[in-house]
DNA sequence: GGGTATTTGTCCGTATGTATT
DNA sequence: AAATACATACGGACAAATACC
């Protein structure tokens, strides 16, 4: 068994200390000149211990301020199989509400751009073709919880659905919309996650540690019409320390007797 | 716009020269000394870029051999709504081979466990009950990819389903022998998934990354039976960069099951 | 607002150990 | 065995952020 580098050994004495609760969460550490001298060792070397737990998420550092051991989150738990829920948005609020927490939307920003790559393939559309997209962020407790943008064919403005490229929340639901103007329903979906490291604008809008450690869940939603044809793609963004995802294979029409909260409508308050 | 530290730039530096394909997929990146000399910098300063670049898993480290560019994986994809049950392995089995690779299963390793935390709670049991527990491990071209625990209320072990504490493969599954010997049918499931860092246990056995960077899916199905009462709970755990997930919200075309049932309308109708 | 002390961040240099070829 | 390259560890210096007076 070869011997552990001593920065290893430092941070285990730490982690140990920390997941023991000898230190509590959201304290401070000790400074690094003192761990400097209570583990013998250079600064550097303590440094190097440091960021190792910073790696694993033990603890956070705050220049000018210290060393803190990072707070436990609860997840924020995200309900994936809304069958027959009626646009993600109004889901959503209903959902936040439902955790008695604050739910926000920033108006959409409205383009008009091309689709390459998963959008296009997705879609079923050419390398290239037009699509609308419309960018929302959403807030919980007026903290950023999720970036989503969906895609639509160009095809359904030209069709009629004009509303698709007016900046302003579609109450009911794009999807219901386009169903409503043009008779396109959504019967289905099929939804792909994966996991990622953020972008830079990802980890600036969301807080996110610079040196991106916490990753970001991806989950692409493709509606699907009667024929199996897609009709939208909504790709949303989470961060992956803060959330977490059920899917029911059934419509869950007997909620009553699991843990979840009844969903109570948020009546739409506010912009 | 305040500056960025040295370190950063030389670390964007290497980062748009891999990401434009200036240096390929696989090769060897300058040596450290050379890096020093081409940026003109110290090597702490340059191996701080270059680890920089090791979080963002764009380049890994080789003792004796030099930094190489990480190779792009095409992730493996898992369906999470095998609607029909059939038992996860079975689906396992021919999914991995549906995608031409080599699906390989250990032997469970069986044990009579105390249930504790989320173990205890999704199966609706009181702390501490007893369960069956089965582990497996599950290769792709004798790659690890996945490990899978189930757990057993042991009232199915006292009610006569005694095969479930033999170490040996279910071949219909666990969850059609406990149908077939006791009565109780799996209807619907639950699944949650969680991102979170591996354990040790789970970085050596993946050959994950020793700095724990590359996170783990978590996803726990519970299986319910017509009362909607926990049968049984599977943990699986796959790693976060070479895998990816998707759920369709209804059978795919091939099932002709019935053929339009109570197609609930997105949209139609909600809260 | 300013000044100062504290604390982490960046950067340098050097030396030695360890893994690989 | 020797050469190469990364890993660990030490030391020092200054910058930047923060808190407090």
């Amino acid at each position: 068994m070869a011997e552990q580098p001593l920065y290893r050994q430092i941070a285990e004495d730490l982690r140990q200390k920390i997941e023991s609760g000898a230190v509590a969460r959201g304290s401070q550490l000790p400074t690094e000149l003192e761990l400097r001298e209570q583990h013998n060792a250079s600064r550097n070397t303590i440094r190097d211990a440091v960021k190792w737990l910073i790696t694993r998420s033990l603890v956070e550092t705050r220049p000018g301020q210290g060393t803190f051991v990072v707070e436990k989150i609860d997840p924020y738990v995200t309900e994936l199989s809304s069958g027959s829920g009626g646009g993600e948005s109004a889901v959503y609020e209903s959902e936040v509400a439902a955790q008695s927490r604050t739910p926000r939307t920033t108006v959409p920003r409205v383009e008009v751009q091309q689709a390459w790559g998963v959008i296009a393939a997705e879609l079923g559309l050419a390398e290239g073709s037009m699509v609308v997209s419309r960018h929302q962020q959403r807030f919980i407790d007026d903290r950023l919880w999720s970036l989503q943008t969906s895609f639509y064919p160009m095809r359904f403005l030209e069709q009629g659905a004009t509303r698709l490229i007016q900046a302003e929340n579609m109450q009911p639901g794009a999807v219901k919309y386009i169903a409503d103007t043009l008779g396109v329903e959504e019967v289905g979906y099929r939804d792909t996650i994966t996991v990622r490291s953020p972008d830079m604008n990802e980890t600036t809008l969301f807080g996110l540690p610079s040196d991106g450690r916490v990753a970001v869940v991806e989950i692409f939603r493709t509606g699907l019409d009667d024929h199996g044809k897609p009709i939208r793609l909504t790709a949303t963004v989470f961060t992956a320390d803060r959330n977490k995802f059920v899917i029911r294979s059934q419509a869950p029409t007997t909620v009553a007797d699991s843990a979840t909260p009844g969903l109570r409508a948020v009546g739409s308050d506010n912009d």
